[in-house]
DNA sequence: AGATAAACGAGACGGTACGTCCTGTCTTCTC
DNA sequence: GAGAAGACAGGACGTACCGTCTCGTTTATCT
């Protein structure tokens, strides 16, 4: 391992640059990014900023990564032992973090880089959305091990589901209601037919 | 109503403009879309882009209220009266649609679009979404009728919930399998909680 | 001749860049040309400077073509049939021009720039020197003519001397005095050696 | 005198450092010279660069005092007690030296410099100039004493008028051919004037 | 010998300017 | 009067250098 030569690249700098990023995205939304004005509000120059990202995406993918974007406080599902509740509890929790107007900008804006690059698309699915889903997953497969589910019920594209739906909802500016909510769940848990599922195909 | 003086408008330049924007956007996403290169392609000024669309977001918009970009093919849903079937197979057609890369690409973009810009969330949720919706929907309402689904079915929610599940598959770039879009079939209809809904909360 | 199409090349624009350029040029030199200021102070896009001026030397050279910099008024040689009182006159005007702080600095800057460059040399020897070059042999020839001056008197060796001599003080930062500019016209009207000529090598 | 503690400065990287200037100054010319390519080429780092010549024209200044730049070859004056073949041999010679593209860009550059900066200027004269200046102003005085020139003949106009041409030929970009060079020699030293000059206002 | 200290290479830093590209507006001429 | 062509002011892009500032290393002198 050899020595570092030159001076050392500073933390400092490459977080207030992240923390500038996240007040334009969250100001501005993605594609009005300005690197110009990222690096003025944090104080540094643009080269700092292409020393650590080369891109616009890299830097909006870090920010994700970071957990500088995404609050990690709504993704813990609950655990109180009744998968039905506890389903119900976290979707409802969710939507009420999605109704303040920052975290609504801030989560489109993410959609949008992610859409548009593939890089960003790969760190949105493994920090904002994959600790989600493996936190609903994981839970799931809680409740199945506890008898509260079908064996093999499809945890993964469920979990999707949901966070599809919120997806929806947040990108069509509707808001999620807890009537929204309740009946989401209502429907993955209980199913919307009336007759049980046929000998199955 | 008085007699219009001078040249009309070219409706031909203004699909001209449709196609070359839909072009663009297969090809470079939606923050990269230039309005020159779009008048360039489109042999037309760009004044004429603008005496049409005010911003680069009205001229996606319109592009999907116009159908230049999401094909109506995959948005009718089959009614063979197994709403079930029905349900799976138009899942998976769906699914299918967006395994051409193009498709992926536009969808993506127009994501993107929504993302940032309210108009075109709007538009976007008019055509490309609520048709699907509304198919959906209805399809759902009918089988209701027939006395296929529980009373009271939130129709809207699980719409949504399996739109949203298809884009969030696109936008994390994961491919919609078979088994995916089966699994969430069965789950919406059948529920995957093996006790029935207690009495209701 | 085709018809012209689209908007005409705003001259006024032009000529704005051109003065700002000439003030800047006074005040901070060649190499400290910034046409990010020029085009600010000029009130135009820095496209359009480089519209008309590809490049920085190109600016300072039709700077100089266009007679921004150097004023025309120091280059007439007077003729009042007294080709020595005429060329003393002349260059103790031009001496006494020098010695403006803001026609030296303009000059310098336009040294520096044909210095650093093949196209403003050009330039620069076309209009600035070439004028002045021209009045002077012409006057010297005015002069062979009028019997006053050898046969075949080397005017323009004579001219460039004279001009060289000039800017050599300019370069060096030395004021040509009266004394200097009377000892340079008495040595190339008279020679400084004693003897004749020899029969010539 | 105190003991100076500490790594002591290195004179083989200065004279790398001035090397790597010249170099620099002979390909690219004054205001392209770069700090930093400089620095990289004479395996140095920036900051001994800046603590040895606080400026860039202190840097080429330097280069021109300690003759990196200028061969002190072409600036004696020949002395065979004819100063008439003296003086047309030395600027047949000194129009030879220039007459290398790489000498002439060398001075090019160097007029520059001294054109933008009075650093460089005093330091260009004290050097490049007026050991040129002294060596021919010494011999003119010499054949003064020798009885070859007037009395009082202005011997530093005399100069200056000689090195100011040769420099405008340079700057112009016209060669300094043989008939040029004897035509000046002859103009200085026997004068152009027909008639012997007057009285003298 | 060990401590102290300056100079060194390397290179990151906050900046300024570059030359290019694009935006949205405005002329100009043509149909 | 709409349209194509394209110039315009403005502003962001990504790059290149500037002059300054750490770093770890090397080379000297002083204890």
């Amino acid at each position: 391992m050899q020595p570092r030569r030159g001076r050392v690249r500073s933390e400092s700098t490459r977080r207030a640059i992240l923390e500038a990023t996240r007040d334009e995205l969250a100001a501005s939304g993605y594609d009005k990014l300005s690197i110009d004005r990222i690096a003025a509000a944090a104080g540094a120059g643009k080269q700092t900023v292409y020393r650590w990202y080369p891109t616009k995406s890299a830097l909006v993918a870090d920010c994700l990564l970071e957990g500088y974007v995404l609050p990690t406080t709504s993704i813990d599902v609950p655990d109180t032992g009744d998968i039905r509740r506890d389903l119900g509890d976290w979707l409802r929790a969710f939507a009420e973090g999605l109704d303040h107007p920052q975290n609504a900008a801030l989560i489109r804006a993410c959609t949008a880089a992610a859409a548009d690059n593939d890089e960003v698309a790969a760190k949105f699915y493994e920090n904002a959305t994959a600790a989600t889903e493996t936190a609903l997953t994981e839970r799931l497969h809680a409740a199945e091990l506890a008898g509260q589910l079908k064996k093999d019920a499809p945890a993964v594209a469920v979990a999707e589901a949901l966070i599809g739906a919120m997806l929806f909802r947040l990108l069509t500016r509707q808001r999620a209601t807890v009537a929204f909510t309740e009946g989401l769940t209502e429907a993955v848990m209980a199913g919307i037919a009336l007759t049980p599922s046929p000998a199955q195909r």
